[in-house]
RNA sequence: GUCCCCAUCGUCUAGCGGCCUAGGACUCCGCCCUUUCAAGGCGGCAGCGCGGGUUCGAAUCCCGUUGGGGGCACCA
């Protein structure tokens, strides 16, 4: 197991900062992944905010999902919700006065200016001059008089706080991009507060970066565009003396794309971190698999623990160019580590799947759990994701009453060939007095294979058909012991009775 | 439209001027093993977008081009 350095050791102060809003996403979860492994790597601190300032679509219930989330995929944070730090609160929605000062102090420094222009109005100008409407807000109420602005209040507007962009090109070395700029032409000012007064993103972002003491940001390149209005607003709290008086360094991490090759968006099915968890994917495997989107540990292993990502993490080594996200690898990686972790394990994760898929009471016997143990070795190797052993296992544990065989199965096996195979079985296996997986393969194959002269496939096709329910199946003789002589034997005559000549 | 970012097998990637006849993984296809299905083992198909430079030498550096993606909100 690999060494990381004690949390603190470093300056290193790195964020997670996602706003509550739908469900996890696994773009989303992918950049926590790669905050919280460059944090711990350096033996930095990793913090933990919500930026929770749309009350019209943050809701209570993501938030709770988002805490789960990181918990679920063991991404521990330092500081921040639920667990504190001296630099609270962690919800943005608690630190709107704050907020408020800062933006009062930017006014009356003059980096910010009432604004009053509605986007039509801006529009229109832009039109009327002949540019192009998209170009964004013209700068026009810069130099508003004081008369303008008791006008326009007169008018019953409600200004909106801008930052005054200082005119000058904009440049910073990417942690993952290297050196990126912008002319000042691009980069209007922009609004900081709504004109009732809340504040937006693009204020409280940089503020609790700022009074937090992050000193890297690492976030999804469609931030990359709005880095110089950081930049700018670094440089204003400086002079304002809120926060630390530096700016972090930048790093903007590929977008995980999906079908098609567009952004993976939150509408997305594909893109939501707890469909994967209902499916039964394991943190572990999720992890290994979006660590790879955008960044390899080296030396052709892709298969790793997050301790192991961790200790090797190094973002200059992180892939600028977008990544698809391809549910058929990342099912291959889950079901390598469905295959590493111990039975014990496995048989104990498998349980709330086999609940959920009633085949298993909330509280489970001590009885269906030995079972379970005992055919956890059995299945383990034939999942890709947990959800799958429930059908894997539904002959071993339904109700009696309840068992019925698969349709199609039954249809193309149990056929009227297939019913002197069952009766062969039947007899050979009715006297078995030891009831193991040897006896029973031995059994069956002395009756089938030598006295009926079968092949194994055609010999035991139908006794699987019949036992399990289905053709594909565990093992066919262990999971005759598993069943018992009793259910075994009934199976086998009710398979046979249903059976037309 | 404009600005910015990106560019190696179908996909994720290794490669940071000679170890490249471009390596690994997933997918797909064979074969072996075998009580089905898996797992495992072995093998196969498949890639440096294009054009110029720089250099003794370029997948690697530079320029251009093409293609793809994203930003341009009183969302974050």
């Amino acid at each position: 197991m690999p060494e990381l350095p004690p949390v603190g050791s470093s300056d290193v102060r790195v964020r997670f900062c996602p706003s509550p809003t739908g469900n996890p996403h696994v773009g989303m979860i992918r950049t926590a992944l790669f905050n919280w492994a460059y944090a711990r790597h350096n033996g930095g601190t990793f913090v933990f905010r919500i930026e929770d300032t749309d009350a019209a679509r943050d809701s209570e219930e993501s938030y709770h999902d988002l805490l789960n989330a990181m918990r679920w995929l063991g991404l521990d944070w330092d500081e921040g919700p639920e667990v504190g730090g001296p630099h609270g609160p962690y919800r943005q929605s608690e630190r709107f006065d704050l907020y408020r000062d800062v933006a009062a102090k930017l006014l009356a420094a003059g980096l910010a200016y009432e604004s009053f222009s509605t986007p039509e109005e801006t529009e229109a100008r832009r039109v009327a001059r002949g540019e192009d409407p998209k170009l964004g807000y013209d700068n026009a109420d810069r130099d508003l008089t004081d008369e303008d602005k008791s006008r326009l209040r007169a008018e019953g507007r409600n200004p909106v706080l801008r930052m005054r962009m200082p005119n000058r090109t904009w440049m910073w070395d990417d942690l993952v991009r290297g050196e990126v700029s912008f002319a000042p032409e691009h980069v209007p000012d922009y609004v900081i507060t709504r004109g009732n007064g809340d504040p937006l993103y693009t204020l409280v972002n940089p503020v609790d970066d700022a009074l937090m003491g992050i000193t890297h940001v690492l976030r999804g390149e469609d931030l990359l565009a709005s880095t110089p209005r950081q930049l700018a607003m670094y440089e204003a709290l400086a002079q304002i003396g809120v926060g630390p008086g530096s700016t972090p360094r930048f790093g903007h991490l590929p977008y995980v794309m999906g079908e098609g090759n567009r952004k993976l968006s939150k509408r997305d099915p594909q893109s939501s971190l707890n469909m994967y968890r209902e499916q039964g994917f394991l943190p572990e495997g999720l992890i290994n698999y979006l660590a790879l989107l955008g960044w390899s540990l080296g030396d052709d292993v892709e298969f790793f623990s997050l301790m192991q990502m961790a200790a090797a993490f190094d973002v200059s080594r992180v892939n600028p160019n977008p990544a698809r996200f391809d549910l058929k690898k990342c099912t291959a990686i889950n079901a390598d580590w469905v295959r590493a972790i111990t039975p014990t394990d496995f048989a104990s994760r498998l349980v709330p799947f086999l609940q959920a898929g009633g085949l298993l009471p909330a509280a489970p016997s001590v009885e269906q759990l030995a079972t379970i143990d005992l055919a956890v070795p059995l299945i383990q190797a034939r999942v890709e994701i947990l959800s799958q052993a429930v059908d894997m296992m539904r002959f071993l544990l339904i109700d009696e009453s309840d068992f019925s065989l698969d349709a199609n199965d039954a249809k193309t096996v149990l056929t009227p060939t297939a019913k002197p195979v069952l009766e062969s079985a039947l007899a050979a296996l009715t006297p078995l007095t030891d009831w193991t997986t040897a006896t029973i393969e031995t059994a069956l194959r002395s009756a089938l294979v030598e006295g009926l002269g079968l092949k194994p496939k055609l010999a035991f096709g139908p006794v699987r058909v019949a036992v399990t329910g289905r053709r594909v199946s565990p093992p066919l003789f262990e999971s005759c012991e598993l069943v018992g002589p009793e259910r075994t034997l009934r199976r086998i005559a009710v398979a046979i009775g249903s059976i037309e000549n």
